[in-house]
RNA sequence: GCCCCCAUCGUCUAGCGGCCUAGGACUCCACCCUUUCAAGGUGGCAGCACGGGUUCGAAUCCCGUUGGGGGUGCCA
């Protein structure tokens, strides 16, 4: 008990997908841990269920190693496993025992009820309190709350009282034997010498509960400090039935880890150099350097998709263009040319709100050669639509065919697009919408030269000849 | 029911008694720029829940009301 290095404990729960609530919880500890020198304890409070599929662990490791919480890194340790502790949890409570400090009750959980009706009680009345039982099968053994006052010292909101008389002698081992989690729970802390707990706000109201239990076995309680919980637009914490809470939903629909992490930060906290940056973008380094927890806000927040992309947006955007390449790989069908879509991606980047929108942005350009795009028809309508626009397409069509070797670049391409264009009089935003359906399909859609450069000479005259026999065919009679 | 927490633009927040004519970010709108769409630039809409105090002075402190949220198992 002499350590004097800060150990933060992450302690969650498997069920089969990573919370983003978690996600935000172990941020702060990791940003804590690393600033204080201290470490980032990973414990899973694992379950039978937990323990049959290995997977649910290993996908919580995979979460925390994709937000930059690794087992790399030497500020971590774990992960531990609460069932590994199961006898000292059991030791631990014959000891409150013998020191007279829990007891055992035979009541069963609906006599408890029977009685609190009966007393007009919300509770376990402390029934069995003197009556001196011994263990025995069917008995649960009861903390003995002591009279008094619990004053839990909070980091993030001060300290917090509770008055013991309003906290009923809450069980601690079970009538078969078995150790109840919130005595799981200290144990394991005392043992492992954890020193800061930080964890949301809904395990505030059970804080007074593991505080009387440290100093029951011993030992002194941790720091305390509970964040706001995370909740959705009707002001509910985020659960995983409605809501949509799993980190890897967003990791595998093109959320960079770095926007999700910087997301996260910022609900309840904002770093003290935003508004003079006139931005909430920051590195992992500058956050870590400036988290507080008692800089951190008092109420919930809500977890706001539409400003989580707009982060993303800026990451892709500001993404040096190799790493974009590499991670918006797993994005692409396998069977596109990774030379041809590198050449375009430098003008689609910026044009990205996930990193899974890159094919639907550019795929008019992996149809393989003879192969016109899908039309979006009111484009088509819309752009062939003035008297100029037939006309002006043939134009262009001579013009780029005229075009010889090394003179397909955009450049070419658009000086040779306002050449032809001259006659009509007719700005190149409006010149340019026709070959443009032609040749993507749609109205919208990267830089029209460039991506015309990249679909190369012939593909690209051959969609707008493409173009003029519809044209041809949509004027004529029937 | 009981216990605990919370309350500033639609959302996330800055504000810790005068610097607040309440600032920033996201969203939305307008304009500029422009090779469509983006990006970028400029500007705009929009908020201190309510009522009492305390004070020369309150978004900021106190009390109450109202409204949210969380907890309350022989669940984890």
């Amino acid at each position: 008990m002499t350590s004097t290095r800060p150990r933060f404990r992450f302690a969650p729960s498997p069920t089969g997908s990573f919370h983003v609530g978690g996600a935000r919880t172990a941020l702060h500890n990791w940003a804590l841990a690393r600033r204080s020198g201290g470490t980032f304890v990973l414990r899973i409070e694992d379950t039978d269920e937990a323990r049959n599929r290995p997977e649910w662990t290993q996908g919580i490791i995979d979460a925390l190693a994709w937000i930059g919480i690794s087992a790399d890194d030497a500020h971590f340790e774990g992960p531990h496993f609460q069932s590994e502790n199961a006898d000292a949890h059991v030791a631990a409570a014959h000891r409150l025992f013998e020191s007279g400090a829990a007891y055992y009750c035979d009541l069963t959980g609906q006599e408890v009820q029977d009685r609190a009706k009966e007393l007009g009680l919300t509770g376990y009345d402390g029934y069995s309190r003197d009556r001196g039982l011994e263990a025995a099968p069917g008995r649960v053994l009861r903390f003995r709350v002591p009279d008094g006052t619990t004053v839990v010292s909070d980091g993030v909101r001060g300290d917090v009282s509770f008055e013991n008389e309003t906290i009923e002698d809450f069980v601690l081992l079970r009538g078969n034997g078995t150790p109840m989690f919130l005595l799981a729970n200290v144990v394991d802390d005392i043992k492992m010498e954890i020193t800061d707990v930080v964890r949301a706000e809904e395990h505030l109201p059970n804080t007074p509960k593991q505080q009387m239990l440290w100093e029951a076995l011993g030992a002194t309680p941790p720091r305390w400090a509970h964040v706001p919980v995370l909740v959705n637009e009707q002001r509910k914490k985020l659960s995983k039935r409605r809501d949509k809470v799993a980190l890897e939903s967003y990791r595998d629909e093109g959320i960079l880890p770095g926007a999700m992490v910087n997301y996260l930060m910022t609900l309840g906290w904002t770093p003290p150099g935003a508004e003079a940056a006139g931005s909430e973008i920051f590195t992992w380094a500058e956050m870590e350097a400036d988290f507080d927890l008692a800089d951190v806000t008092l109420s919930p927040a809500f977890f706001d998709v539409r400003k989580l992309v707009a982060f993303n947006k800026q990451y892709i955007k500001n993404l040096p263009l190799d790493e974009f390449l590499a991670a918006v790989d797993a994005e692409l069908p396998v069977d596109w040319d990774r030379r041809r879509f590198a050449s375009i991606a430098p003008h689609i980047m910026e044009r990205l709100e996930r990193l899974g929108d890159a094919p639907g942005l550019v795929d008019f350009l992996f149809l393989g050669d003879g192969v016109d795009p899908e039309l979006d028809h009111d484009a088509w309508a819309k752009a062939s639509a003035p008297d100029w626009a037939a006309p002006l397409l043939d134009d262009v069509i001579e013009a780029y065919s005229a075009l010889g070797d090394g003179e397909w670049t955009h450049e070419t391409l658009k000086a040779a697009m306002e050449t032809a264009m001259g006659p009509y009089e007719v700005k190149l935003g409006k010149a340019q919408a026709l070959p443009r359906v032609a040749v993507t399909g749609r109205a919208v859609g990267p830089p029209l030269f460039e991506a015309m450069e990249t679909l190369g000479q012939i593909e690209t005259i051959r969609r707008m000849r493409s173009a003029v026999t519809r044209l041809g065919e949509s004027s004529a009679p029937d």
